[in-house]
DNA sequence: CACTAAATCTAGAACGTTCTAGGAGAGACT
DNA sequence: AGTCTCTCCTAGAACGTTCTAGATTTAGTG
């Protein structure tokens, strides 16, 4: 059967159907002031007899408010995920559509901002890794556009402290006995560059030994190069605590010590990032660094709506799991 | 600094700047035929100068040609952001842009699909686990709906062969000589009943003895599941293969079995379904049924644009990894 | 009852595009 | 010259809303 496309119904129609104009219909259900009790009810039957829903394109033509605001996420990062969920509840509650643009292998960053500005939101939320500063300060002197999770200078920025995430992590493995500590980064990844001053300065703090290994934010880097370093050094001079740039590259960093014969959390005691999902799953149980998604969905949401210009650092919580201990005496 | 709204440029700012008509730029813009060699490249010029995108909004409020399909999916579900970063291709070069819709916890499927369709897409590619039928095909009177991985009745849907799937999967196993099988179902979950039925019927024809236990998409509902089916059944009579319903579950299947101190695949062997990345991941090397997400993205991309009404169903091929080997003598 | 204020309603322009219908010029052919 | 046929261009309506400004009704007041 081929797709006979019905007409939608227009305010028009519900305008001709309960004997009103259009622009009584139009103040009827945008639920502004200036109607009747008896007209309100008369055009909202009509409307829901009809099966009327407004049309957001010809609203955000004419008033710039379609209440719709855009995010722009990776697919397939589980951080982001819930992220948007949370956003998702955000937006609910001040009554909020959000349409989704993927970033991607086929999908360049800036052109996911053009179609969601261009789909008429009246806000960008944005996971943007790698899209270059200049255009989010250009295309923010049209509509407010958030920065989520990476500071970008001209663009409010909502993003944890990572600082004190990664300090967490390192007195944590430190208080626990740790002296020789490895990280594993996330080579040009979002907030990797500041996981690892953090994690240098943290571990001199500590007063342990810190080296960072450059890897990326996947697991299959982080397998092939923490392979390689186990392979390389000898018990003695190796590490005995991994903080991963995420927890994903700390499954990859897991299966590298699990190959090496390595168990943990006993011989080496293995730290990720995000608390997603992966740090959940089967085997890992790992400790990792949560970020504050509701506060972090709440602050981004407020700032695109209300307070233009708002940026804020929330705070991380570690959480600790079955994937660190007291090194084996 | 709160944000001033800058303007953008509209296309009679476009004509004005090149000295001609709003109709001719229009036509210049879209590529129509009609205009001389020498005005389109002043127009491209000053368009290009000033900026100018055009609003979609407008387009498509006109035109109802947006150039836009709406995708709804689950975020956080591997297979989903692989096909839709296949889909973005198909759009890509079909020159269409894609919206998305994430259905989940706090964004019911209904509203996802109406969202989309408000936001003016010409067709909608859903994912759509638990949406009433009888709402699909109500809305795809207004235009083409089809739907990815789940068969509806009166709706085109593009769908795997799941029988085939799980034949391969079970046909697999039953040659390594198992013939106590067992199947972790995927509950109410999309395509879980027929991979359910596929499931009995396979086992028969391979003479092997098949056992359905219920449980569900996720990896924290299998692993309880089988946990404690192995703790209610003696070695000698438990199944030796585990077939799960989807890569998630496996893992979660993968954990009850690491616990009970039992080997994979020496003394049991597994197969996830989907080859998704959680089947290349740490630990698993799970062997899984790949289902063909480019086939898939196209065929429901051809059906959304060009073909109302074209369901197709597409073979899937099994992975064979280090998670299934002969039972041990 | 006249007069004003408030409440309720409506006509029509506007948002930025596309599309229809037709106009202006330039050759080409009787 | 006239007529035809092209090619190139443009005016203005239309899409479905919101919004401004004013019209009409109702209620309130002396």
């Amino acid at each position: 059967m081929p797709t006979p496309p019905a007409k939608r119904p227009t305010l028009a129609d519900v305008a001709r159907a309960s004997g009103v104009s259009v622009a009584l219909a139009s103040i009827v259900m945008r639920g502004a002031e200036g109607a009747s009790e008896e007209s309100r009810s008369r055009v909202k039957q009509a409307a829901a007899e009809l099966g009327y829903r407004p049309d957001s394109r010809a609203r955000s033509l004419r008033s710039s408010r379609s209440r719709t605001i855009g995010l722009a996420l990776a697919l397939g990062e589980p951080l982001h995920a819930e992220l948007a969920d949370a956003l998702y509840e955000q937006a609910d509650q001040n009554g909020f559509e959000i349409i989704l643009g993927a970033t991607g292998r086929h999908r360049d960053e800036r052109r996911v901002l053009n179609t969601l500005i261009d789909a008429g939101v009246e806000a960008v939320i944005g996971l943007f890794p790698e899209l270059p500063p200049a255009q989010l300060v250009h295309a923010s002197k049209q509509l407010p556009i958030i920065s989520l999770l990476r500071t970008i200078d001209g663009i409010p920025s909502v993003i944890t402290n990572e600082a004190a995430g990664v300090e967490q992590a390192v007195s944590h493995v430190a208080q626990l006995g740790h002296t020789r500590l490895l990280h594993l980064d996330g080579g040009s990844a979002i907030a990797a560059q500041q996981r690892r001053d953090a994690f240098a300065e943290s571990a001199a703090r500590a007063n342990a030994h810190g080296q960072v290994l450059p890897a990326g934010p996947d697991d299959a880097t982080a397998f092939t190069v923490l392979r390689e370093y186990l392979e390389a050094t000898t018990p003695a001079e190796r590490a005995t605590a991994v903080l991963a740039f995420n927890d994903r590259a700390a499954l990859g960093a897991r299966q590298a010590i699990d190959l090496a014969g390595l168990h943990v959390p006993e011989q080496i005691c293995l730290v990720g990032y995000d608390d997603s999902e992966f740090a959940r799953l089967a085997h890992a149980d790992l400790t990792s660094v949560r970020q504050d998604v509701a506060a972090l969905a709440q602050a981004a949401m407020h700032a695109a709506l209300n307070a233009p210009g708002a940026s804020s650092t929330h705070a991380p919580q570690l959480v600790v799991r079955g994937s660190t201990a007291r090194p084996r005496a």
